[in-house]
DNA sequence: CTAAGGACCTGTCGGC
DNA sequence: TGCCGACAGGTCCTTA
């Protein structure tokens, strides 16, 4: 479900109710998730200060003095923060229990999401081999040119790998690629070098955009207070399979790649 | 090494 | 109305 903006929402939704607080433990009632959560998750929390809410790539790490909480919401993870008592509805998998009578509950019905517990996040598996955030500096036109040299594999797949570029997942790499004008099925070493600026310029617009709306919701997203994203309306391409696009007005197109659903313009992105 | 496809899991929707 | 297949915001793992 969410990619970078939603994971984002999250975090400044969640990090006001817990920077500061400390923890009385967990409650973990289906511990199934993408991979188990740790059964001695209640005992390594119980005591424990807030230290820091982050997100890195579409992991939000939630720092305590010893260990840090990596959880990702995977497709469709959600976190909300409830007072304690708050009956637990279907797929209210885990709550982490604060002392102030409030609890941070995942609600996530597929279970692709997750929850780790590590002392040094920076060197984790699923934190370690990751790429450079959009948003930073780093991530530019001459860094995304230099990486895509000899790859032949598509642009959309190329900045959806996380290894090139975190947090662009299949809504954004559609809106981003519509904005740049580039054809999402062209081989990523095939691009110039001022076309690929121009993509990552677009993808820091769309995902800056994205925040400041409170992220896309397309079904089931809604940020810690249980309010939707408002981005949807914004979309240019994702989900307009049939409509006119907004620059020429040649219908939208919705083409396969992969297992994913890919939306684009065939005449605004020829090349 | 790269690229492509499958796997994980549940809910919803459209078609017959 | 009921059933069945297709599809959904992610990403790791296996295979070629």
């Amino acid at each position: 479900m969410p990619e970078l903006p939603e994971v984002e929402t999250t975090r400044r939704g969640i990090e006001p109710y817990l920077t500061g607080g400390t923890l009385l433990g967990a409650v973990v009632r289906d511990g199934r998730l993408r991979w188990p959560v740790p059964t001695d998750l209640d005992a390594r929390l119980s005591g424990q200060r807030i230290n820091q809410v982050d997100r890195r790539a579409k992991y939000l790490l939630i720092a305590l003095p010893g260990d840090t909480l990596i959880i990702h919401l995977g497709m469709s993870g959600s976190l909300r923060i409830v007072n304690r008592d708050t009956p637990a509805d279907k797929h209210d998998h885990v709550d982490l229990v604060m002392d102030n009578g409030r609890s941070l509950r995942l609600h996530d019905p597929r279970r692709f999401g997750s929850i780790h517990l590590t002392a040094d996040p920076a060197s984790h598996e699923l934190i370690r081999h990751l790429g450079p955030e959009p948003l930073d500096s780093a991530f530019n036109g001459a860094y995304l040119h230099g990486s895509a040299r000899h790859r032949r594999v598509s642009i959309k797949a190329f900045i959806m790998n996380a290894r090139v570029v975190v947090g662009v997942g299949n809504i954004y790499a559609s809106e981003a690629l519509f904005r740049s004008g580039i054809n999402p099925f062209r081989a990523a070493g095939r691009i110039s070098r001022p076309r690929l600026e121009r993509l990552a310029d677009a993808i820091k617009e769309v995902l800056s955009e994205a925040i400041e709306q409170g992220g896309t919701t397309l079904r089931d997203f809604v940020d810690s207070d249980g309010k939707p994203g408002y981005f949807k309306q914004s979309l240019a391409v994702y989900g307009r399979e049939g409509g006119n696009c907004l620059i020429c007005g040649e219908p939208v197109r919705m083409r396969r790649q992969g297992q994913r659903a890919t939306y684009y313009c065939k005449n605004c992105q020829a090349r």
